[in-house]
DNA sequence: GTTGATTCCGTAGCTGACTACGGGAGTAAC
DNA sequence: GTTACTCCCGTAGTCAGCTACGGAATCAAC
C-alpha cells in the first residue's frame, strides 16, 4: 500500500536495476521488457513493473536460462502454469547438476596435475604439459 | 618402436581427431596448428605429431582452456617450464573450484523451487515464477 | 578418362549476449 | 539561456569458437 509507483527514465531504471542502458534496450528489442508509450515529444518513463521484469531476467539469467528459455517463462508469468515452469525448472537442474559432475571431474584432473608438477620438479618433461599430450583419462564429456 | 608414422590427409586427421577439418584449419589460422608444407602441385599431409597436437588442444579445452591459453600453454610444450605451468594450472583449478560453487547454490535453489512448484500445486501463484520476480536469495555471484 | 569425392584458400556468416557510435532531440542545473 | 547531460533510434562492432560457401585443383575408383 505504501508503494508509490516510481516514474524512472531509462538511465535511472538501468541504475536501479544495476544494468546498462544500451543492455535494456537490447532486451526491449528481444520482446523481454515492453518499451512504454513514449509521450508526444517527450521521453519514455518506466516504472516499478519494468525494474521487476528486469530483475527477473537477470535472476533467471544467474539460474542459466539463455535469453530465449527467459522469454518462455515470461509468457507463463501470470503463474497459472505451474507444470510447465516445473518442467523447465527440471530441466534446467538436469543440466546443472551434469555441468557440476563434470567440473569435479576437471577439479580432480586439474589438481593431479598440478601436484604433480609441484613433487615431481626434478623430472626432465613436466607432467602437465605431458598429460595434455597423452589425453587425461577419458574426456568424454 | 612399432609407431609407423601415418601419413593423413586432412580430412583423415580430421576423422582420427574426431574434429572437423574446417576446425583443423581454424586452428591452423590461430596459430595453434602447423601447416605442413605442400608439395609442389599435391596436397599437404599430416603426421602423428599433428594428431598428438589436436588432441592436447582437445583436453585442455576440455579442462576449460581458451584458445589462447592453449596457444601460450604449447610455448610450453618442450616440459622446460614446469613452473609456469604450474601457476597456469594453479589457476584454472580456482576458477573451476568457484564455478562448482556458484553452480552448487544455484542448484539449490532450483531445488527448493522445483520442489515448491510440485507441493504447492493448489496455490494461484506458481512459486518459481514468482520467485524469479522477488529475487532468488542474494544473487551476488 | 570420366565421375565424384577431397583439398585448398580466402572470405563471410553464425550464435549469444551484449556494447558502442553517431547525430538529433529533450531535460536539468545554474 | 547556455551548457552539459541524458534520451532516442538505428545500425554496426565485439568476443569466442566455430561453420559455411564457392570455385579451382587434385586424388581415388572404376
Amino acid at each position: 500500500m505504501s508503494k508509490k509507483p516510481r516514474s524512472m527514465t531509462i538511465g535511472a531504471l538501468a541504475k536501479a536495476a544495476n544494468i546498462g542502458v544500451e543492455t535494456i534496450r537490447y532486451y526491449q528489442r528481444r520482446g523481454l521488457v515492453a518499451e512504454p508509450d513514449k509521450p508526444y515529444g517527450s521521453i519514455r518513463h518506466y516504472d516499478d513493473q519494468a525494474l521487476a521484469r528486469l530483475q527477473f531476467i537477470r535472476t533467471a539469467q544467474w539460474l542459466g536460462f539463455s535469453l530465449d528459455e527467459i522469454g518462455g517463462l515470461l509468457t507463463l508469468q501470470d503463474g497459472t502454469h505451474c507444470d510447465e515452469a516445473r518442467v523447465l525448472g527440471g530441466q534446467k537442474l538436469a543440466k546443472v547438476r551434469e555441468k557440476i559432475s563434470s567440473l569435479r571431474r576437471i577439479e580432480r584432473t586439474l589438481e593431479g596435475l598440478v601436484q604433480a608438477c609441484c613433487t615431481e620438479q626434478g623430472d626432465v618433461k613436466c607432467p602437465l604439459i605431458t598429460s595434455l599430450y597423452k589425453g587425461v583419462e577419458e574426456n568424454t564429456s
